[in-house]
DNA sequence: GTGGATGAG
DNA sequence: CGCTCATCCAC
């Protein structure tokens, strides 16, 4: 993809010397960029959100015209409405007599339903006249959504994708790896080695000719600054970013005929308030130089973690809903309100400063099926009678999800229930030993109810909900081993684990950097976690680069981040931040997939593999016991700690090893 | 570990 | 509005 449309390609950088001015950006940030740094100044992130996804889904389904004004009934309401539906007014709240008054054209699609005592949803033509028998499922979406993200993946290098789902119809894209590549194709004088060998040298300045935004959206730039300007690397980065979402959605187009918009900036925040600017079928870049201007014309609960309470909270403080009006509120009026965590992390977002991670991650952590009761249910057998079509739901889910193959399990069952205002819930572990089917899942959910009932005052039940969650740990028994281990013990568990060197890091150890709420920004960098990194390091056999990017950090170059009016909060952060995320983006997991060599089925990273393979063993001994009873019967259950240990130690010895390649096979 | 709360779409 | 999904926090 990256070579499929030759950049204008440039004379040669001018050289140092001359009149020639340097760019704002040194070798090292170039550096950073290729390890997708989330302190990196030159960073691409893109957003992508499908335009009117549900309404979308149903046009592709039905096949109806572009042009059809179509929305996505359920009940009595609209969930969705398409582009051409909303020209004729329509939006969410208004009733199905009243859309259909406005827009005589319009296609009211109901969504698709599960009706009791059957085996699956459907598209059911009674579904609205039948609210007290059926419940929704919005599975058909999230079958759409699965493909969208597949073609995602397939339109980007595999090698250097990070693709997060973020929800139904967004993702997050970090760019940084594949745009590194690219110019250094286009401009090969950028490889190096810097002058001096000195990592802080500038770069020198790209050519000066007006950059092909093509059709994109560039917002307004900062009264500073001029479209005269030279542009900088940050600007031809975003620019690459920009083209290579362009084929992305052209892409997604051309093989299953979604649109999408798309917002290209420097980190998530940014990008995610890009891909809302200009709907449908159009992308926006925020460049750097525009960021303030761009965001200062915002209210601040656009901001995603500001919608909330907190942005309330916010507003009533300091009486004002916009960016503007909060930029001249400092740092320790902010910390006072707020809290020390949540006050520097609003002090820094409005300032368009952004360090959350996109985690390569693609995989749902829960799952759950719901219905509110209208009117509400009077006893236990009708409580039951749903959580039948729950479980029916989220079995086929687990299907889909590979629980049949072992690919994933969920760990826990958990029942919601609202009477009145209160509400209500028991949780169950779905253990080991329990083969995961119908049947059982009913029973647990059952058990559940009872428990809750037995509590009193369940009745009338205005609203139930049934979710299975736990999915990211796999078989347990295979817990973080490092983290039971005090300093003295690493040496004996490394050697132990030697045939692990040349790992990629587990995907559930991995950092998780939270995006919204109250107070979390800064929790992830604990003693512990960061302890825990340096293990990893040991792990991956990355000491080298590990040592190489401590060595460089020691030092913070800091040219083109800070800007002076930053106060050492500012640029403690910014350090902070830089140097615990290079170590993590070493790390980090790319969507690589790991191949298991009895079935194919696919993993995203070998701790899981190893999973998997640890149950292909144990179904096998288990077939072997069945031919040859009596034996050892009770070493071969599951569940059984010291089988699962033995189990495990043996099948390590087959673990793939690390490479570029994007399959691996165990 | 559990149950509630918050936030987002 | 109804139905999801994710995460954090007090207990």
């Amino acid at each position: 993809m990256s070579s499929s449309q030759p950049f204008q390609a440039s004379s040669p950088l001018s050289a140092s010397g001359g009149r020639q001015k340097k760019s704002r950006f040194t070798y090292r940030h170039l550096a950073q960029l290729a390890l997708s740094s989330v302190s990196c100044p030159l960073r691409v992130i893109a957003h992508a959100d499908l335009d009117a996804f549900y309404a979308q889904c149903e046009m592709v389904r039905l096949g109806v015209a572009e042009d059809q004004p179509l929305a996505v009934q359920q009940w009595q309401g609209l969930i969705a409405i398409n582009y051409p539906a909303r020209k004729f007014g329509l939006n969410r709240h208004v009733t199905i007599t009243e859309a259909k008054k406005q827009c005589p054209n319009l296609i009211c699609q109901h969504v698709a339903t599960w009706k009791e005592g059957e085996s699956k949803w459907a598209y059911h033509p009674d579904a609205e006249k039948n609210i007290s028998t059926h419940k929704v499922s919005l599975d058909s979406y999230r079958l759409e959504s699965r493909r969208i993200l597949a073609c995602i993946k397939e339109s980007l290098p595999a090698n250097m994708q990070r693709v997060e789902k973020a929800s139904v119809d967004e993702v997050f894209c970090d760019l940084s790896a594949q745009v590194h590549s690219i110019l250094l194709e286009r401009f090969p004088e950028l490889a190096g080695p810097a002058p001096y060998d000195d990592p802080t040298e500038n770069l020198p300045l790209p050519p000066s000719t007006a950059l092909d935004w093509k059709a994109d959206a560039l917002v307004d730039l900062d009264p500073q600054e001029t479209e005269d300007d030279d542009p900088d690397w940050d600007d031809y980065a975003i620019l690459v970013g920009s083209e290579i979402i362009r084929q992305v959605r052209a892409d997604i187009f051309e093989k299953l005929k979604y649109t999408c918009s798309a917002g290209i900036a420097q980190n998530k925040m940014l990008a995610k308030l890009g891909s809302a600017h200009k709907k449908p079928n159009q992308q926006t870049v925020i460049r750097n130089r525009a960021v303030q201007r761009f965001l200062s014309d915002f209210t601040f609960t656009k901001i995603r973690g500001l919608g909330g309470k907190l942005g309330e909270q916010i507003t009533s403080s300091f009486n004002t809903d916009t960016v503007k009006d909060l930029l001249p509120v400092s740092i320790e009026q902010l910390k006072n309100k707020l809290g020390d965590d949540t006050g520097t992390w609003v002090y820094q977002i409005i300032r368009g400063n952004d360090h959350s991670e996109v985690n390569s991650r693609t995989q749902i952590k829960s799952m759950l099926s719901a219905k509110s009761f209208r009117p509400s249910i009077n006893d236990a057998e009708q409580a039951r009678r749903w959580l039948r079509i729950f479980v029916s739901d989220i079995y086929s889910r687990l299907v889909e999800e590979g629980v049949l193959e072992n690919k994933r399990r969920p760990k826990t069952m958990n029942l919601h229930h609202r009477s009145g205002g209160q509400t209500k819930s028991r949780q169950a572990p779905i253990s080991l030993g329990r083969k995961i089917d119908e049947a059982g899942l009913f029973e647990i959910a059952t058990n559940l109810l009872g428990q809750i009932i037995l509590e009193g005052k369940v009745w009338p039940c205005a609203n139930l909900s049934l979710a299975v969650g736990g999915f990211e740990d796999g078989v347990a028994g295979n817990m973080g081993i490092a983290s039971f281990l005090v300093k003295g013990d690493e040496a004996k568990a490394l050697s132990a684990r030697d045939s692990d060197a040349g790992e990629a890091r587990p995907e559930k150890r991995r950092r998780v950097v939270p995006t919204t709420g109250i107070g979390r920004f800064f929790k992830t960098d604990s003693a512990e976690e960061q302890h825990d990194e340096d293990f990893g390091a040991h792990l991956s056999g990355g000491i080298d680069t590990l040592a190489d990017i401590e060595s460089k950090t020691a030092k913070v170059d800091d040219t083109a981040t800070s800007d002076s009016s930053h106060e050492d909060e500012a640029t403690k952060f910014d350090q902070q931040a830089a140097i615990s995320s290079e170590k993590s983006a070493l790390h980090q997991q790319r969507t690589t997939e790991f191949m298991c060599s009895r079935c194919s089925a696919a993993f995203e990273c070998p701790e899981t593999l190893q999973n998997h393979q640890d149950w292909h063993f144990a179904t096998d001994l288990e077939a072997e016991e069945r031919k040859q009873p009596a034996s050892k019967p009770s070493a071969i259950l599951p569940n059984n700690k010291s089988s699962a240990a033995s189990i495990k130690k043996k099948a390590r010895h087959s673990q793939p090893e690390k490479g570029q390649s994007k399959l691996k096979f165990g």
